[in-house]
DNA sequence: ATGAATGAAAC
DNA sequence: GTTTCATTCAT
């Protein structure tokens, strides 16, 4: 199977285009080969097991700029039956930590305050939803199953604690009372939710909560827009249509990309409204260029007051991989990205960070116009007992730039596609199969077919890397941060020596580092910044912290603050001092872990 | 499309 | 302080 299996790889490049070159965009115009290499691995057998994708590295550290999508529909080959039984199930146990049993099952029940609802039980109160897509969705909100007659995009806004109380309750008391009008409905809703004591409505308050979180965590980057108001759009739509008539003739949508518009909406809006799919693809393409930054990592179980953080956890944290698919699914576009870039991975050992693709409902920030850079690392695995191949299950293999997709060994699963949009890069690309049973590897080597110098705009990744003169053992460890200073300054980076004794040789590394108020007392303490929104504060001492340094302009929520336990290393050498390097800070997606205290030991061991 | 409720967010 | 919009579904 080994040698002659490299015949079951079908490579066809297409050809090299250069993206949007009618764009005016910069952003847009980054001057990437859109070389879609697609690979077609036929299911044959049951024998192929793995693929993996990479990028022939020979020095990946010198090789600041590339980055690498994958990227497909969900209705492609990838995307079969996905079993999300177990998914919904993960979700929703983490959303009933309160409600504390299955769906529609009253809280007043279960903290015993009535019993007239004792044996409701509602096919998807929650919004859980037994969809039958292949995707698995994570209830967002009720709406989800309902599709939205008007824009079936736009995202709706997080349920307070009244709408999801009042959504509870509406299915029983409309049937204690036939026939009767919603708007009464509502009526004896609210007044049930006047008289409910405070520990009730704290109950739907802390769900109101949870559903913020997760609903940003899903939709990063989500600004509630409301309309302006009758009055005011009136007066409004008159000046504007002044202002363009004057100013403008009409273009095509293509050539004004809303570049200056942080708003979701209009960017998807502005993709829908063009028609071409494969305009479309590029666009998406571009974007998610730019959007690599994303960070499924946020997504990790969001509801789960400990998660597996990567740096943390040994190499194998299976429960990454539903709530991370979830988060994918709730994107209104049919489209998944994948991405990692190779510039931060800077030698076969180090640590680098899980880099999930992203899609396009979580493109936030386009208007910056950073070259895209870096996230990576990896560290999960598909969990072993799924059968049903999930197409959003990959690895990358540890410190390599490498992407593992796992197709499943059931014979009559679809062959994979991958459309692979290569950077200009002079390095080729490299497609393997890892047939299971006998562990044989087949390779077929695509070679680029033009090349061209990247032009990388002058911007973070472009700043050398000192190495700094080798240091050994302890005295590896970044300088602690003084405790009296406030905020990271900044989070882009700062060149430290690379701690990890065991990549050959001692390489630098990016970190960014934080000054961290109200410090404890040096011990270990670091933030783990998953959203510019969101922060974590690990620590020793939980009430040692007083306030999250934020480290933009964002508003910090403080409803999004936590402060959480710091998780106990299964070994104490697991503890690594590494962050990843963050373009663009103002974006959505980035995570940065951030230690004030650095250990020795090596990473993923 | 509207209403009936409350509350969150934006203006 | 005012407006919109989250939910629901009959009208």
């Amino acid at each position: 199977m080994s040698s002659n299996a490299v015949n079951n790889i079908n490579t066809t490049a297409t050809t090299p285009t250069t993206i949007s070159q009618n764009n005016q965009n910069d952003l847009y115009n980054q001057k990437y080969i859109n070389q879609q290499v697609q690979s077609t691995i036929p299911k044959t057998t049951n024998l192929i097991d793995d693929i993996k994708i990479s990028t022939v590295l020979p020095n990946s550290l010198d090789n600041i700029g590339e980055s690498y999508t994958f990227y497909q529909k969900p209705n492609d080959s990838m995307a079969t039956t996905f079993n999300i039984s177990n998914n919904e199930n993960l979700a929703t146990n983490n959303l009933q930590n309160i409600t504390s049993t299955g769906k529609g099952k009253d809280v007043e029940n279960d903290i015993g305050l009535n019993n007239e609802n004792s044996n409701i039980t509602t096919s998807s109160t929650d919004g859980i939803n037994p969809t039958q897509t292949s995707y698995p969705e994570i209830p967002l909100t009720a709406n989800t199953k309902k599709k939205r007659s008007r824009n079936p995009s736009k995202i709706p806004r997080p349920q307070n604690c009244f709408i999801i109380y009042r959504r509870e309750k509406h299915q029983l008391i409309s049937a204690k009372n036939p026939g009767i009008a919603n708007n009464d409905i509502s009526k004896i809703i609210a007044k049930m939710w006047r008289e409910e004591p405070p520990e009730v409505k704290e109950i739907y308050h802390q769900r109101a909560k949870e559903e913020a979180k997760r609903h940003m965590l899903a939709n990063p980057g989500y600004k509630y827009t409301p309309r302006a108001s009758k009055n005011r759009r009136k007066k409004k739509l008159n000046e504007e249509n002044k202002k363009f008539e004057e100013n403008h003739p009409l273009k095509h949508e293509f050539d004004n990309p809303p570049h200056q518009d942080k708003n979701h909406e209009n960017i998807r809006q502005w993709i829908d409204n063009i028609s071409s799919p494969s305009q479309e693809q590029s666009i998406i393409n571009t974007l998610a260029q730019g959007t690599q930054n994303m960070n499924s990592y946020a997504m990790i179980n969001p509801l789960q007051t400990t998660f597996d953080d990567p740096l943390y956890s040994s190499s194998n944290s299976g429960s990454l991989a539903y709530s991370a698919c979830s988060s994918a699914s709730t994107s209104s576009t049919n489209l998944s990205v994948y991405s990692w870039s190779s510039n931060s991975l800077s030698s076969s050992n180090i640590s680098s960070n899980l880099s999930r693709g992203s899609s396009i409902s979580s493109i936030n920030e386009y208007g910056n116009i950073q070259q895209p850079t870096r996230i990576y690392e990896y560290e999960f695995q598909k969990p072993v007992t799924t059968q049903i191949y999930n197409p959003y299950d990959y690895k990358l293999t540890q410190g390599m730039s490498q992407m593992h997709i796992q197709q499943p060994s059931v014979q009559s699963s679809p062959p994979i596609i991958l459309n692979v949009q290569q950077p200009n890069t002079t390095l080729p690309l490299q497609i393997q199969a890892t047939t299971q049973p006998i562990q044989n590897t087949i390779q077929a080597q695509i070679q680029p077919p033009i090349q061209i110098q990247q032009p990388i705009q002058a911007q973070m990744t472009t700043q050398n890397i000192n190495i700094q003169q080798p240091q050994i053992g302890t005295q590896m460890s970044p300088p602690m941060q003084p405790t009296n200073t406030q905020n990271v300054a900044n989070p882009m980076m700062n060149n430290l020596q690379n701690p990890n004794t065991q990549s050959s040789p001692p390489g630098t590394i990016t970190y960014a580092t934080a000054n961290i108020s109200n410090n404890i007392g040096g011990k270990s303490q670091f933030i783990a910044v998953t959203n510019p929104q969101i922060q974590t504060v690990y620590a020793t001492q939980t009430n040692s912290i007083g306030a999250i340094p934020a480290y933009t302009n964002d508003i910090i929520n403080p409803q999004f603050q936590e402060i959480k336990q710091m998780p106990q290393a299964q070994y104490q050498q697991q503890y690594y001092n590494i962050s990843t390097q963050i373009p663009n800070m103002n974006n959505q997606g980035n995570f940065q872990n951030i230690y004030s205290e650095n250990r020795d030991g090596r990473p993923n061991v």
